[in-house]
DNA sequence: GTGCCTACTTTCTTTTGGAAAGTATAGGGA
DNA sequence: TCCCTATACTTTCCAAAAGAAAGTAGGCAC
């Protein structure tokens, strides 16, 4: 281990260039509006099925609720779990990588919360130009 | 002002759904690809000019830059300033609230420098099944 | 005149996303 | 027996978004 893993981002020590697109590569790929509300809803609900996340994730359509539960579980995020029963029950919860990722997500929504009057205030006087 | 504000979530407090739909519609918007990569390269390297930022965002068009910078203008992420010479200088650079979120993304970015390889390794696991 | 510079805009093509219908399977009811 | 239900998808079709590349404006140097 050729250097020790860093805690935060230090602006004065060069990022290998190789590792910053392997890292803008993997934030294009979870920085993704269904990946971050299936995220968020896994985080406060647990444990859920295929149709209850379909329920709870606003205006997802199945499909893309598919794809975004295969990408996860192939980046470790989710676990899928089959009981090869009739009909169905498909079981999805956090790994703890997935966990550790809605810890990071949680500033944004903390930031989201905090500040939706001024970006929409932003938005009125910027629509309001002209 | 009926409630003061929050600074971390709490999963006990119930959110007023309006409100939840409002920051659902604000994650969407701003965790995008482009944005978060734009807003790493002003963060990184303060005001830039269009055609430096093209440069500097891997793989980004001019058209989407174009989008993405009015869209993070409107909201009021950054100041977008013309200078009247021939040829045309304008600059970018971020407003208070957008390095805000900045600060709020940096969490993520960590976390992603952090757990490259784990994806990594999730990723060839997922693959080789079957 | 011709070409150059920058910050876009436009046009065209490809990719992606959403809506709705289809699939498989077993149990229960008429 | 036939039909209906339930779930977790998959497929198909169409609209929307993204990417590539060419076009635009307008002063200045030559």
């Amino acid at each position: 281990m050729p250097t020790p893993q860093k805690i935060a981002y230090d602006p004065n020590v060069p990022v290998d260039p190789r590792v910053e697109t392997l890292v803008n590569e993997l934030i294009g790929r979870v920085a993704d509006k269904w990946t971050l509300l299936v995220l968020e809803e896994l985080e406060d609900h647990g444990t859920c099925r295929f149709t209850e996340l379909s329920r709870r994730v606003p205006g997802i359509s199945q499909k893309m609720l598919t794809q975004t539960l295969r990408a996860m579980e192939r980046d470790g995020l989710v676990v899928r779990t089959v009981h090869p029963v009739v009909p169905p029950k498909v079981e999805y919860c956090l790994t703890d990588l997935g966990h550790s990722l809605g810890e990071a997500f949680c500033g944004v929504w903390v930031w989201a919360e905090a500040n939706l009057e001024r970006v929409a205030r932003a938005r009125m006087a910027f629509d309001a130009r002209d």
